[in-house]
DNA sequence: CCTGCTGTTGCAAGCCGTTGCAATAAGTGC
DNA sequence: GCACTTATTGCAACGGCTTGCAACAGCAGG
């Protein structure tokens, strides 16, 4: 059954194939395609590439009042080894997922204004790569956040 | 200069300066010196720097088994404003406690054993300078928590 | 010492997530 | 279509942390 695409948001923006298998990537791996599976690829789906688990398990309660936040937690932790989802967490600790991530990247918060904004692996590179060879350590940049006051909120004009 | 050394943990050793004016730091900001401030104050001088928000109430309760969570939260945001304490989120999330920082600084923290090291304003220069000039984006190096795996965890040897 | 102003506390409730567990239901094979 | 295996679900309870609110208690001042 294809019956027309499912349709990204609402504004024209194409998205198409991510979703289209996801559910035979479940399968390949003994996993279950199962309804509130559904709701929440459905969820996914539509939004912008940046929600907080708070805001997945309301949008998917939106679709389907049933939901249960466990549920959804626990489909988004499988969601995120299959390489659907990535989490990091926002300067106030919450959850944020990154939903089909385009690129490796990380995100800067501003602690006043509360904006974020991405940070790609060329501006981490040097701290990056320094990290790797003084320390060994590997940085798992797309669950970098890091805060501070961004350029309009930094007293010092 | 200061020497001193500050031992950290363990042994009764008391930490004499910088808890000593507490108090009257308190009162200069018309803040009152409580029982509940004591005990916490207590707990904090005996850390060794780093700890986290429920470990910080389970030492209070066990100088005084009747303290509320609220209240120590209250107060860490307090100390906070004094520049007391300074908080930032593991890469789990939850609240993580540096007390007294010496310098700042921020936290490296492997996914894997779960161990922690510090990263110095000069492993983070290289990056808090790109995103300043680039970005006019001030980075709160103390907040700052990166994720990754550490060179014993690190799968390609 | 007593009084009053107001900073603080404790409680109750709530939010965001997580976990153990028993019941349910995908997907497979016959 | 019908068992059967086991992934998944929902529930209930809990952990960490926050918040509204009424009662409480520091700490000048008289």
């Amino acid at each position: 059954m294809q019956p027309n695409g499912s349709p990204p948001a609402s504004n024209g923006v194409p998205e198409a194939a991510p979703w289209a298998d996801v559910r035979e990537r479940l399968h390949a791996r003994g996993l279950r395609w199962t309804p509130q599976r559904r709701v929440l690829i459905e969820v996914l789906s539509r939004s912008d590439g940046h929600v907080t688990g708070a805001e997945v398990v309301e949008r998917c309660r939106d679709i389907d009042p049933a939901t249960t936040p466990s549920t959804v937690y626990r489909t988004l932790d499988v969601l995120e080894e299959l390489g659907i989802v990535r989490h990091a967490h926002g300067a106030d600790g919450r959850e944020e997922f990154h939903v089909l991530p385009k690129s490796d990247h990380g995100h800067l918060h501003c602690l006043v204004c509360r904006e974020t904004w991405e940070i790609g692996t060329v501006e981490a590179a040097a701290m990056v790569s320094a990290l790797r060879s003084e320390r060994g350590f590997a940085v798992e940049l797309s669950h970098l956040s890091i805060a501070g006051l961004c350029r309009d909120c930094v007293p010092d004009a």
